[in-house]
DNA sequence: ATTGTAGACCAAAACGTTTTGGGTGTCAAT
DNA sequence: ATTGACACCCAAAACGTTTTGGTCTACAAT
């Protein structure tokens, strides 16, 4: 009597799988016959392949994923590290991204390694480990710094990424970005046909790729308006809604505040609504505040905020997509992508400046 | 000449890494002594051992991990199917816990599965597919229903999961849930102690198991206070900003509005207060509203939001640790754990009702 | 001299695929 | 009669571990 396996007795929901060589051995064929038959090699007559998937069939068979892992030496596993302070995140720019490279990871059968380090050694270390560990094919990068330690080392190394976000001081890479640079010179040229001269501009940290951008979309957009740009209406935040917040009173604190104020960010923007409303602003009709990302907040915050639209769901799916093709070598030199955002006017900057410059 | 590997020449950052043969060889023993001796087992001399740990040390061996997932026929990956409509969701609920869970999981060696699929057929498939094709080790489960069919599979399966929350007509699993009964009773017990006499519920979708919970609590603190409870002061909301916002609307437009509005959770509280706000009420004073969770969001909401605390990234960092102590036998039947959240007091609540009860 | 025991080691099997490098038989052309 | 081409099939190797089921030696107890 044979007794049953010691997994099939710990694990009680392991069906005894079926494995190729039970198809072979109910086919009457060798398991190499049988498996190039369920992968349509052409050296299967069309007898023996349809005979091998009947059978496959009817006895239920299902690939033994580890077995096809080892053998092809891929993990099937997409790494994705967000770089962030503290476990008390609550971008919604994160959760919507990882949606999108999540359902297009599964849609092409690969998982996902989910991390969270913040930016600097400790992340760098995460993602040398996960390299030298063969954890994943391929990494999804977000957030990228004008000058990117991860992309550099994973250039050297020849390592499969593609990244949301551009950078300086390497070579080309694959990546997606939106163009931010145009999207707040939308924003500035929209603020300054409102009659706005005093436009303020709350950045983020400039080491981040997309904050320098955007700034960089400021000064153009003010010096295409014929607006001088005073240092004292340019100040940095941390994107997050609270110092978006502190920023916009001590914006607000100066001896000749703005009259707008362009946030890098819709968390901050809406931080500074809330900054604005305690000091007894309407907002949209004594202050123009705009953001940059349209979350789905900006939509419903009071008063509606106008922003700059990100289809960020769309862009995870791109970039799982691309990484996929250069890990496969389907696509092994994807082109980059840069996407033109366009601007979503709601009434947080109201339809006239509160001073019309005319 | 022995030529380059296919494999090397087409992926080059794959140092030809070094096995348990090379390390034999090395050595001069055999692989199961190797591997044994890499293992501590106690059939191998203390001599051994060290040249061995010398040796693999000296050529930087690293296991492969894939076969090591083979032999023991495990994928050290954690399934997490968001149950979400759409790809638009900004719960920072979500990014939070899933910060704790991807944390502990790389922390304990797992990889964890992603996807989103909306609560219904299409994600059971989802379970099924996943199950089956030993996709996972198991599951993590978040907002439970009170009917779960996901929860009633993998039950019936035996496979191995735990659930951020309760739910009902199942026999006993492994949890993680707070007691929202409770806390929505610290929060009218407050609103009561105020002086507020017209408590309006803001709820969501009775079948999620919380919002049925913090119904209740709801209801059980109004008898509490031996205040009736008004169903026209009962409404019902899914959970977004956006619908918090209309329903408030609805509210407030009643012949004989509330005074107070408890919000299931922050995310529809903070629509509320763009809704009060917008018809010119002056939330703290005029009117006040309270969620429930605790975001980041809440603190600087204008005004800040008094809330009930829920420690979503300790919860996911619990869940998951439990959820690996299952899957390794560690811990086979683990204790459920109810955890007592605790009431935030901010402005959103004001000091006194408008029109107190005295 | 035999038996028992413990310590150190290892060959081979196992996990379940895919790939390599053939083989066999048939038929047509030489 | 040989050769070549073609269609179909397969044994064995490979992927790199862990586990199984031993063996062999030395030494002590009988």
């Amino acid at each position: 009597m044979k007794p049953v396996s010691k997994t099939f007795w710990l694990f009680p929901w392991r069906q005894m799988s079926v494995t190729l060589k039970d198809i072979a051995r109910k086919v009457g064929k060798s398991v190499t016959t049988v498996s190039r038959a369920l992968h349509d090699y052409d050296d299967v007559s069309p007898e023996t392949k349809a005979l091998v998937r009947q059978a496959a069939s009817e006895l239920g068979y299902i690939p033994n994923i580890l077995a096809q892992r080892l053998q092809k030496q891929r993990t099937d596993t997409l790494g994705f590290i967000l770089p962030t302070f503290g476990p008390r995140f609550s971008d919604p720019f994160f959760s919507e991204f990882l949606a999108g490279i999540g359902n297009k990871a599964t849609e092409l059968g690969y998982d996902i390694l989910v991390a969270t380090r913040p930016p600097g050694e400790e992340e760098l270390r995460a993602y040398r480990d996960i390299v030298q560990s063969y954890r994943v094919d391929g990494f999804i990068l977000v957030r990228t710094r004008r000058n990117d330690c991860r992309i550099q080392y994973l250039l050297e190394t020849g390592f499969p990424f593609v990244a949301f976000g551009r950078t300086e001081n390497t070579g080309p890479y694959p990546y997606v970005d939106e163009d931010g640079e145009y999207g707040m010179r939308l924003v500035v040229r929209h603020l300054a046909r409102l009659g706005h001269r005093r436009i303020a501009f709350l950045g983020a940290p400039e080491n981040l790729m997309f904050a320098h951008c955007r700034k960089q979309g400021y000064i153009h957009g003010m010096e295409e308006a014929g607006l001088p740009t005073d240092p004292s209406l340019i100040t940095t935040g941390d994107l997050t809604q609270r110092d978006g917040y502190e920023k916009t009173l001590q914006l607000l604190d100066t001896p000749s505040p703005p009259t707008a104020i362009a946030a890098s960010n819709d968390l901050m923007a809406l931080g500074a609504i809330s900054a604005a409303q305690s000091r007894g602003l309407h907002v949209g009709a004594d202050i123009a505040i705009t953001g940059f990302d349209n979350i789905p907040l900006a939509e419903t915050s009071h008063p509606p905020l106008t922003t700059v639209h990100q289809p960020i769901y769309q862009i995870g799916q791109m970039v799982c997509e691309m990484l996929v093709g250069i890990i496969t070598g389907a696509h092994p030199h994807p082109e980059s992508v840069l996407l033109k955002p366009s601007l979503i006017v709601r009434e947080s900057c109201g339809t006239q400046a509160t001073a019309p410059a005319n």
